[in-house]
DNA sequence: GTTGGGATGTGTACGGCGTATCTAGATGCG
DNA sequence: CGCATCTAGATACGCCGTACACATCCCAAC
């Protein structure tokens, strides 16, 4: 067995992937987990999720096309190590011990990653909890929310709740901001000008007044940061509210 | 022009996809943008988002690979009719007029909807936003927030913050829900006792005391709804507190 | 020193995908 | 009737993921 069939056929190793991650690079071997995934990122950051094929990668690491599927099953399993890759980024001040400034940096922290790489939303979700850096995160903030009196359940759902806030924010923020880019706008106002045809005709239809008077009152629509961060301390209020802590 | 191009080459129409889709469907076509989105969003409940090729959905609707780019100009339609067809499915009671029960409301429905859309995740999340039937639930969340003192700002802070927790955390139910069954397991038991190789290299490594504790502990570890609803209510609370409302 | 086997990368090929472009038939209008 | 227009079909291109068989290289055992 143990990544080999009867035949002579190629495949994978029998060890997880990420036990595999953690193990220096094989001696002889031009292609590592570690080189793929970076590869990956990079590609990805450059020219988008969609620009990560496994041809692709192949040439930029200077390889044959089925090369890298010595190292990794299909694009499951590069989709993991670029999903571990961007978590390994997320760094806590240790300081940090109070539970809501651990929360709070964790969501902030998520935030910029996203923006650093936008097409993390594009992922599957399940990367965002199943990856050891991902349960590194998750260990950080349980264990911040230990000692205060909470059960397990509580502890986990504080968490929970502010992990679906971050996700959900920073992706619709990024998926904006793409799409407002995609059609050449630069800026918010210009995006409002110019507004796509489709968009143009769904308000001039008047179903949507509320919507419309916020088009032209609002005072901050352009500033995403206060967005995500009142967003954010609504949350953890709710959260100190209800536990009482 | 008029989705033609001088030498006779065939094209989608100049409308706007939602304007076409609010006209009743034309005459002598076989075809429609209803039914178009209908088969898809059938295809991707029964077998998955990545079954809805427009191959697929031409063989379903009985017609040849190319005869629905007639009616969209590819994916991107196609995907945008997906995300519409699911958003029509809410319908937000209309006795319900406090504010906090609207977007409770929203809250449950968009849940709901995503456990029986799964694939819905998957679109691309602009589509979460710029859709006819996206931006009618956000005119009545706003609306629902209107007359009770705030500024547009705070309103549109309060729904998107709802908004963002209910995605975020209908997708990694959703993900979670589509992994662990992917893998076999029927229960959460189940999953836990017959982890995945990964994930059993991943505890014993003995890095998550806190998480490994929840493990073992938790009493609610399965009741997706109880952390879902418990969530919500700390985000409402918050939202109550920090807006004085 | 030779040899054999496992680890590593290569070459070739298949079936499926999105979709550009051309062609053909039906329909309504002068 | 004749013609523009709308609709769908046919064909084809260049990508994709990846199965499979093969070549190479290095180390270990003899």
């Amino acid at each position: 067995m143990a990544g080999q069939k009867k035949d002579g056929k190629a495949a994978v190793p029998d060890k997880s992937l990420w036990e595999r991650l953690e193990q220096p690079a094989a001696p002889r071997a031009s292609l590592s987990l570690e080189r793929i995934g970076a590869v990956a990122v990079e590609v990805a950051d450059a020219e988008g999720f969609a620009a990560v094929t496994m041809r692709r990668l192949a040439t930029e690491l200077g390889v044959a096309p089925m090369a890298a599927y010595r190292h990794v099953s299909g694009k499951d399993d590069l989709w993991a190590l670029m999903a571990e890759r961007v978590a390994a980024e997320h760094r806590i001040p240790e300081e940090l011990t109070e539970w809501r400034e651990v929360l709070r940096a964790f969501a902030l922290l998520t935030r910029d990653m996203m923006l650093r790489h936008p097409w993390v939303g594009q992922l599957p979700t399940a990367l965002f909890v199943l990856t050891p850096g991902r349960m590194a995160i998750a260990e950080r903030q349980l264990a911040a929310l230990d000692g205060l009196g909470l059960d397990e359940d509580a502890m986990m759902m504080a968490f929970r709740t502010v992990s679906s806030y971050a996700h959900g924010a920073a992706s619709s923020e990024v998926a904006l901001r793409d799409w407002t880019e995609s059609e050449g706008w630069s800026s918010g106002a210009e995006t409002r000008m110019g507004l796509a045809p489709q968009m143009t005709y769904l308000m001039d239809t008047g179903r949507y007044p509320t919507y419309q008077r916020y088009g032209r009152r609002s005072r901050r629509k352009d500033d995403a940061t206060w967005m995500y961060e009142t967003g954010l301390e609504c949350v953890l209020d709710g959260i100190a509210a209800r536990l009482g802590i």
